[in-house]
DNA sequence: TTTCTGACA
DNA sequence: TGTCAGAA
Protein backbone atom coordinates (compact mmCIF):
# COMPACT_ATOMS: atom_id res chain seq x y z
CA UNK A 1 0.00 0.00 0.00
CA UNK A 2 1.22 3.66 -1.18
CA UNK A 3 1.52 5.41 2.15
CA UNK A 4 0.63 8.67 1.66
CA UNK A 5 4.03 10.43 2.90
CA UNK A 6 4.72 10.03 -0.98
CA UNK A 7 2.05 13.12 -1.77
CA UNK A 8 4.63 15.79 -0.81
CA UNK A 9 8.26 16.23 0.67
CA UNK A 10 6.81 15.95 4.53
CA UNK A 11 4.80 12.73 5.91
CA UNK A 12 1.33 14.46 6.31
CA UNK A 13 -2.00 14.74 4.04
CA UNK A 14 -1.49 18.05 4.23
CA UNK A 15 1.49 20.21 3.67
CA UNK A 16 1.83 22.06 6.77
CA UNK A 17 5.02 24.09 5.05
CA UNK A 18 1.82 26.36 3.75
CA UNK A 19 -0.17 26.88 6.11
CA UNK A 20 0.90 30.38 7.00
CA UNK A 21 -0.93 32.84 9.53
CA UNK A 22 -0.77 36.68 10.31
CA UNK A 23 -0.31 38.48 13.33
CA UNK A 24 -3.96 38.94 13.77
CA UNK A 25 -4.87 35.35 13.84
CA UNK A 26 -1.38 34.20 15.95
CA UNK A 27 -2.69 36.56 17.98
CA UNK A 28 -6.21 34.92 18.64
CA UNK A 29 -5.23 31.19 18.59
CA UNK A 30 -2.54 31.85 20.89
CA UNK A 31 -3.39 34.91 23.09
CA UNK A 32 -0.23 36.95 22.63
CA UNK A 33 -0.06 40.42 22.07
CA UNK A 34 0.99 41.85 18.79
CA UNK A 35 3.48 44.05 20.72
CA UNK A 36 4.41 40.64 22.33
CA UNK A 37 5.06 39.12 18.68
CA UNK A 38 6.99 41.96 17.64
CA UNK A 39 9.38 42.09 20.87
CA UNK A 40 9.81 38.87 20.85
CA UNK A 41 10.83 38.32 16.98
CA UNK A 42 13.04 41.52 18.10
CA UNK A 43 14.84 39.76 20.77
CA UNK A 44 15.02 36.75 18.58
CA UNK A 45 12.86 34.23 19.78
CA UNK A 46 10.68 34.06 17.23
CA UNK A 47 11.03 34.46 13.15
CA UNK A 48 8.53 36.02 10.62
CA UNK A 49 8.48 34.52 7.05
CA UNK A 50 8.67 37.84 6.08
CA UNK A 51 11.65 39.53 6.99
CA UNK A 52 10.93 42.63 4.73
CA UNK A 53 10.76 45.99 6.90
CA UNK A 54 7.08 47.24 6.87
CA UNK A 55 5.37 44.30 5.55
CA UNK A 56 3.29 42.74 7.18
CA UNK A 57 4.85 39.15 8.77
CA UNK A 58 3.65 35.80 8.52
CA UNK A 59 4.09 32.94 10.74
CA UNK A 60 4.40 29.25 9.87
CA UNK A 61 2.12 26.64 11.67
CA UNK A 62 5.61 25.21 13.34
CA UNK A 63 6.00 28.95 14.72
CA UNK A 64 2.76 29.01 15.88
CA UNK A 65 2.89 25.81 18.13
CA UNK A 66 6.21 27.59 19.06
CA UNK A 67 4.46 30.86 20.64
CA UNK A 68 2.24 27.92 22.13
CA UNK A 69 4.33 26.68 24.03
CA UNK A 70 6.03 29.78 25.29
CA UNK A 71 2.78 30.50 26.81
CA UNK A 72 2.39 27.56 28.38
CA UNK A 73 5.99 27.77 30.33
CA UNK A 74 5.21 31.65 30.89
CA UNK A 75 2.22 30.39 32.67
CA UNK A 76 4.05 27.93 34.25
CA UNK A 77 6.04 31.06 36.25
CA UNK A 78 8.89 30.69 34.02
CA UNK A 79 10.63 33.90 32.17
CA UNK A 80 10.33 34.67 28.71
CA UNK A 81 14.23 33.64 28.23
CA UNK A 82 13.31 30.22 30.05
CA UNK A 83 10.37 29.47 28.71
CA UNK A 84 11.91 29.88 25.01
CA UNK A 85 14.94 27.45 26.13
CA UNK A 86 11.88 25.35 26.96
CA UNK A 87 9.82 25.31 24.34
CA UNK A 88 13.03 25.02 22.32
CA UNK A 89 13.60 21.44 23.81
CA UNK A 90 9.82 20.64 23.37
CA UNK A 91 10.31 21.36 19.90
CA UNK A 92 13.64 19.06 19.67
CA UNK A 93 11.25 15.71 21.09
CA UNK A 94 8.34 15.91 18.25
CA UNK A 95 10.59 14.65 15.68
CA UNK A 96 12.21 11.74 17.73
CA UNK A 97 8.50 10.74 19.34
CA UNK A 98 7.09 11.35 15.72
CA UNK A 99 9.53 8.64 14.31
CA UNK A 100 8.82 6.31 17.20
CA UNK A 101 5.56 5.87 17.31
CA UNK A 102 5.43 5.99 13.13
CA UNK A 103 7.67 3.45 12.78
CA UNK A 104 6.69 1.42 16.20
CA UNK A 105 2.83 1.99 16.46
CA UNK A 106 1.38 -1.23 14.60
CA UNK A 107 -2.29 -0.27 15.18
CA UNK A 108 -4.88 0.61 17.96
CA UNK A 109 -7.33 -1.56 19.32
CA UNK A 110 -10.44 -0.47 21.25
CA UNK A 111 -12.36 -2.77 23.34
CA UNK A 112 -14.78 -2.15 25.52
CA UNK A 113 -13.74 -0.63 28.60
CA UNK A 114 -9.67 0.06 27.45
CA UNK A 115 -8.00 0.94 24.30
CA UNK A 116 -5.02 -0.78 23.00
CA UNK A 117 -1.65 0.43 21.56
CA UNK A 118 -0.25 -2.45 19.46
CA UNK A 119 3.24 -1.59 19.97
CA UNK A 120 5.25 -4.61 18.34
CA UNK A 121 7.61 -6.93 19.51
CA UNK A 122 9.85 -6.66 22.70
CA UNK A 123 12.87 -7.80 20.98
CA UNK A 124 14.05 -9.97 17.77
CA UNK A 125 13.18 -12.90 19.43
CA UNK A 126 9.72 -11.93 18.44
CA UNK A 127 8.61 -14.22 21.62
CA UNK A 128 6.63 -11.49 23.38
CA UNK A 129 4.56 -8.36 22.23
CA UNK A 130 4.36 -5.13 23.81
CA UNK A 131 1.01 -2.78 24.00
CA UNK A 132 0.26 0.08 25.18
CA UNK A 133 -3.09 0.43 27.73
CA UNK A 134 -5.27 3.60 28.10
CA UNK A 135 -7.58 2.48 30.56
CA UNK A 136 -9.70 5.13 33.06
CA UNK A 137 -7.95 7.87 32.65
CA UNK A 138 -4.72 5.85 33.27
CA UNK A 139 -2.34 4.59 30.93
CA UNK A 140 0.44 1.41 31.72
CA UNK A 141 2.16 -1.03 29.41
CA UNK A 142 0.95 -5.35 28.97
CA UNK A 143 3.57 -7.51 27.38
CA UNK A 144 2.12 -10.92 26.51
CA UNK A 145 3.62 -14.17 25.31
CA UNK A 146 3.04 -14.86 21.34
C1' DT B 1 -9.53 47.21 8.27
C1' DT B 2 -5.28 45.40 9.62
C1' DT B 3 -0.51 45.83 10.37
C1' DC B 4 3.89 48.45 10.72
C1' DT B 5 7.32 51.37 13.22
C1' DG B 6 8.52 54.37 16.77
C1' DA B 7 7.70 56.46 21.15
C1' DC B 8 5.81 57.29 25.75
C1' DA B 9 3.96 55.86 30.29
C1' DT C 1 3.69 45.49 27.91
C1' DG C 2 -0.21 48.43 26.61
C1' DT C 3 -1.41 52.06 23.82
C1' DC C 4 -1.37 55.88 20.59
C1' DA C 5 -0.06 58.26 16.26
C1' DG C 6 0.68 58.51 11.38
C1' DA C 7 1.64 55.88 7.32
C1' DA C 8 1.04 51.62 4.12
Amino acid sequence: MKMMAELNGSDAFIDTDKLIFGIGQVQQITGVSGRQLRYWEEQGYIQSLNQKKGAAREYSLHTLFFVFHVTRFLKDGFTLQAAVDKAKQFDRQLPVLRQFLRSQLKGVDFEDDESILDLGYVDASHHQRIFGVVKDGETYFRIKDV
